[in-house]
DNA sequence: GAGATTGTTTCGAAATTCGAAACACACCCG
DNA sequence: CGGGTGTGTTTCGAATTTCGAAACAATCTC
């Protein structure tokens, strides 16, 4: 399971094209999730724990380990921080946020117009 | 493994915050990726299978259960297409993908800065 | 130097994904 | 009608990934 890297082979994809590539590193379990909650400053590892409920430890660190290969994260004087190039991931991880609360408001409104699992909706 | 919702408690949040939800449910393997090659119109299954290698298809139905659970993808005359609600992930998708040119031209710079792993580098 | 806090690794158990094969259904050709 | 071909989908054992809990190391406090 190496750490994928724009310009080389990845799974799901020969060519290298650096989306692939990130699709790879980013369809991990908890991949996201760590780069968000480093979106607002360094956290220690612990920390990250503590936020991620259900996260183990075994995979936060090789979560970590792959995303200091790929230089998105550092260690700094207070844990982990987000490189230059993970700081620009924050674009996307905001338009994604953005994205999320369409899907709640989405899924309200369809709660709304199909109350089929009560009886008596009113 | 049921399908996240926004609103409901998922893997690594007990909130049901929209934006845990999407993670827990982007945060599996090839679905970002499905999405991906949906975003210029319906493809089927085999073509999907085709176009990304090594998903095996035991996968990829399931990833299609869940993204049709989750509203983002549908069935249509010509395979699956994304919802309106799926559209909605494009500039998410587009955001991600610069950020991957970005990262793959920091590599290249790095590659340039490092060329440790030959003795003569020039 | 004992206790508390954080960073990290280890390892068996559980969950997920792979990989290949099979079944079902429609379509086309003769 | 009978046989190929192409697509949609499910199944199941094997391989990989993640979980979960525990342990060890290093730092800081008192």
């Amino acid at each position: 399971m190496p750490t994928p890297h724009p310009g080389t082979p990845v799974r799901g994809s020969t060519t290298g094209r650096p989306i692939m590539a990130a699709m790879d590193l980013f369809g991990r379990r908890w991949a996201l999730r760590v780069l968000w909650e480093l979106r607002a400053g360094p956290l220690g590892a612990r920390a990250l724990l503590a936020r991620c409920e259900g996260m183990s430890s075994s995979v936060l660190y090789q979560r970590l380990r792959e995303l200091m290969a790929s230089g998105i994260i550092a260690p700094s004087a207070d844990g982990y921080e987000l490189t230059p190039l993970g700081a620009a991931l924050s674009p996307a991880l905001r338009s994604f946020h953005e994205w999320a609360n369409t899907w709640a408001q989405a899924q309200e409104a369809d709660a709304l117009k199909e109350p089929l699992t009560q009886s008596g909706g009113g």
